[in-house]
RNA sequence: GUCCCCGUAGCUUAAUGGAUAAAGUAGGUCUCUUCUAAGGACUUGAUGCAGGUCCGAUUCCUGCCGGGGACACCA
C-alpha cells in the first residue's frame, strides 16, 4: 500500500513538471490523521493543487485524500480496503505476516551462552528471551536460522569451582588470598592439558550435570539449539590462529601475547593459555566450518560490548570476510527492584527462581508465568537495562504478556462459541457501517514484522500486539459479535483475524499463546 | 583520567528529523457488568541544563551536569 501511495504521488509529480522529489509516506501519530500521510506538500506552494491531482488519480482502496496541518497530505483507506485485508489475513492464516526480504540468507544466532558449573542466572535468561525473539523474527524474513550455544566450559571459572567445589568460594579466594591464586591458576591449566585423571573425572562429571540441568531449562523456556559450541575447542582454534599470525596482527609483551587495536588487549596469557578473545576468534572460524552462515548474529550483555569490539577489529584482519557478515547484539542488564545481582559476589538469581516465583502468582500457570517474564524483556529496546517488576509482570491490565495471552484465549473462546452456534463469518457482509480502530491495526501487522526484522527490534511487536489488544477490548466492549446479523458476521471476522495476528505475534516472541487460560 | 551507553509524566517505557511528544500504571471525576481472571468515557502530568544546524530537533553537532559499563593477562 505504501508503495502504491509513493507511485501515485511519483506519477502526480511528474504530471506537474516537479523536479525535487524527496517524500516520505508514512502512518501518522494519531489514527485521526489519516491511514498514511505524505509530508510531501510542505515544501511546493500551490498545495491544493497538488492534493487535488492525486486525489483525481487515487485507487478505490483509497476513500479520501485531505490537506492537513503545515502541509501534511492524509490518506484515508477505504472500506473496500479493509474487507478485502481482513479477507486476506483469515487465508493467509499462520503465515499472515511472513515476508522474503531475507531469502537466500543463512543466519547463526548465537545467544544464551551459560557456563557450565556456574548457575543459569537471570541474565542468561535475558539473553535467551532476546535472542529466541530475534531468531524468530528473521525466520519469519525468509532467513534460514541456526541457533547456537557458546559455553565456556575451560577458563579461570571453571578452575575457581573446582578448587573447592564452589565457584563463589573460589572466585573470592583468587581475589583474597595468593596462595589460592597459584592453586587455581595451576587447576586451569591441568584442564586445559587434561592431565590430572582425578580433576578429569571431577570435571567431566560436573559439566555433564550443568549441561543436563541447562537442557531441561532451555525446554522450559521453549528454546531448541542446533549447535553448541564449547570454549575447550575453540581455544584450541583460536591458539592456533593467534601463534600463526604472531608478528603480522599480533605481538608478544610481556610474556603474552597481544593485539594493538584500538585498545591493547590479552589474547593468550603468560600462562600460555587462550583468553576471551582468542577464544572468540576461534569461535567465529569454528561456527562458519560447520555451518557457512551469510550473517553471524552473537547476543551478549552489554559489559563485553568494548571486548567484541577489539575481537571484531583482530577478526577483520584475519578473516575479513568473516568479521563484516558478524554482528554484535548487546542487551542490558535484568535488574530486581532489589538491585543488580552478580555472580562474584554470589547473591546470583538463578532463572529457575524467578520463574517459579512468578509462577506462584500465575496459580502454577507455567505458560502464564514465562510469557511475562518474556514480555517484560521484550517489551523494550534491546541494549537498557530493564528492571523487573514482579506485580506488573503478572498484571492482568494494560502492558504485560497476560494481558496479550488473555485477549488472544478469549477471541479464541468467542469464535467457538460463535461456531457452536452455527454463526459463519464474512468479511463481505453489507451491514457494516463504520470503520473501527482495530481495522486500522490489523492490516500493518506485516510492516511491524518487517521493521523488526531490519532492527533486530521484538520491542516493536511487543508495543504493536499491546495497541493491538487494547483495541480488541475496547471493539469488543462496544460491539455485539455473536449474533446473526450481516453486522455480527463481518465483526466475527475481526474477530478471527484479530486471533490470527495475536497469535502469531505472540509466536514470533516466543511467547506461549495459549487457546484457554 | 580516557572511551562507550543512558538521562522523556510520580513510576516503567515509546517515538526512520515531522503535525498537539505516545502508551501502560499510579492519582482525580463519571459509568458498565454482555462471553473467562476483562472493562469504557473524561481528566491531571514529561523531553537533565546551555548553545548550534534546520521551515521543523526527544532524535544530529558542541559544552556542562547526573547515572551505568569498559579500560592487558576473568568471561
Amino acid at each position: 500500500m505504501k508503495e502504491k501511495l509513493e507511485n501515485l504521488i511519483k506519477k502526480t509529480l511528474n504530471s506537474l513538471g516537479i523536479e525535487d522529489k524527496r517524500f516520505v509516506v508514512e502512518h501518522p501519530t494519531d489514527l485521526k490523521m489519516g491511514d498514511y500521510s505524505t509530508n510531501v506538500a510542505i515544501k511546493y506552494g500551490h498545495k491544493e493543487e497538488l492534493v487535488r491531482y492525486i486525489a483525481l488519480n487515487k485507487s478505490d482502496e483509497i476513500g479520501k485524500v485531505e490537506l492537513a496541518g503545515p502541509g501534511f497530505i492524509n490518506f484515508y483507506l477505504s472500506k473496500e480496503f479493509f474487507r478485502k485485508s481482513l479477507g486476506e489475513i483469515i487465508e493467509k492464516g499462520e503465515n499472515f505476516g511472513k515476508n522474503q526480504n531475507l531469502k537466500g540468507e543463512k543466519t547463526m544466532v548465537e545467544y544464551t551462552d551459560p557456563n557450565p558449573f556456574k548457575e543459569f542466572h537471570i541474565g542468561h535468561l535475558m539473553s535467551n528471551a532476546i535472542g529466541e525473539a530475534v531468531s524468530r523474527i528473521i525466520e519469519w524474513s525468509g532467513s534460514e536460522v541456526k541457533r547456537a550455544n557458546y559455553e565456556g566450559d575451560v577458563g579461570l571459572h571453571i578452575a575457581k569451582a573446582l578448587w573447592k567445589g564452589n565457584y563463589t568460594l573460589g572466585s573470592r579466594a583468587y581475589d583474597e588470598d595468593p596462595q589460592a591464586k597459584i592453586e587455581i591458576q595451576e587447576i586451569n591449566k591441568k584442564i586445559y592439558e587434561q592431565s590430572d585423571p582425578e580433576l578429569n573425572r571431577r570435571y567431566e562429571n560436573g559439566k555433564k550435570e550443568s549441561l543436563q540441568k541447562f537442557e531441561e531449562i532451555y525446554k522450559r523456556l521453549g528454546t531448541k539449539f542446533d549447535y553448541y559450541f564449547f570454549e575447550s575447542e575453540t581455544g584450541k582454534i583460536g591458539t592456533k590462529i593467534v601463534e600463526e599470525n604472531i608478528g603480522k596482527v599480533f605481538e608478544k609483551s610481556e610474556g603474552a601475547v597481544v593485539f594493538k587495536g584500538s585498545h591493547t588487549r590479552v589474547f593468550i596469557n603468560s600462562q600460555g593459555l587462550p583468553t576471551y578473545e582468542a577464544k572468540d576468534l576461534g569461535n567465529a572460524k569454528n561456527k562458519y566450518d560447520k555451518y557457512q552462515y551469510t550473517k553471524s548474529i552473537v547476543v551478549t550483555g552489554n559489559e563485553i560490548k568494548d571486548y567484541f569490539k577489539i575481537v571484531l577489529e583482530a577478526m577483520s584482519q584475519i578473516f575479513p570476510e568473516l568479521a563484516h557478515k558478524t554482528k554484535h547484539l548487546p542487551h542490558g542488564m535484568l535488574r530486581l527492584p532489589t538491585g543488580k545481582m552478580s555472580s562474584r559476589t554470589g547473591d546470583v538469581i538463578t532463572a529457575e527462581e524467578l520463574i517459579d516465583e512468578v509462577k506462584t502468582k500465575t496459580k502454577g500457570n507455567e505458560p502464564v508465568a514465562i510469557g511475562a517474564i518474556k514480555y517484560m524483556i521484550l517489551r523494550q529496546a534491546i541494549g537498557n537495562d530493564i528492571v523487573f517488576d514482579l506485580e506488573k509482570s503478572v498484571s492482568t491490565e494494560g502492558d504485560s504478556g497476560v494481558y496479550l495471552q488473555y485477549a488472544h484465549a478469549r477471541a479464541n473462546s468467542v469464535f467457538e462459541k460463535a461456531t457452536s452456534q452455527g454463526l459463519t463469518l464474512n468479511t463481505n457482509s453489507q451491514g457494516q457501517t463504520l470503520t473501527r480502530e482495530i481495522e486500522k491495526l490489523l492490516y500493518r501487522f506485516p510492516e511491524i514484522v518487517e521493521r523488526a526484522g531490519a532492527e533486530y527490534a521484538p520491542h516493536c511487536i511487543t508495543t504493536y500486539l499491546t495497541e493491538l489488544a487494547a483495541s480488541f477490548n475496547n471493539f469488543y466492549a462496544h460491539e455485539q459479535v455473536i449474533g446473526d446479523s450481516p453486522e455480527s458476521a463481518y465483526r466475527l471476522a475481526i474477530v478471527q483475524a484479530f486471533k490470527i495476528v495475536m497469535k502469531n505475534g505472540l509466536n514470533i516472541l516466543g511467547i506461549p499463546a495459549p487457546e484457554r487460560m
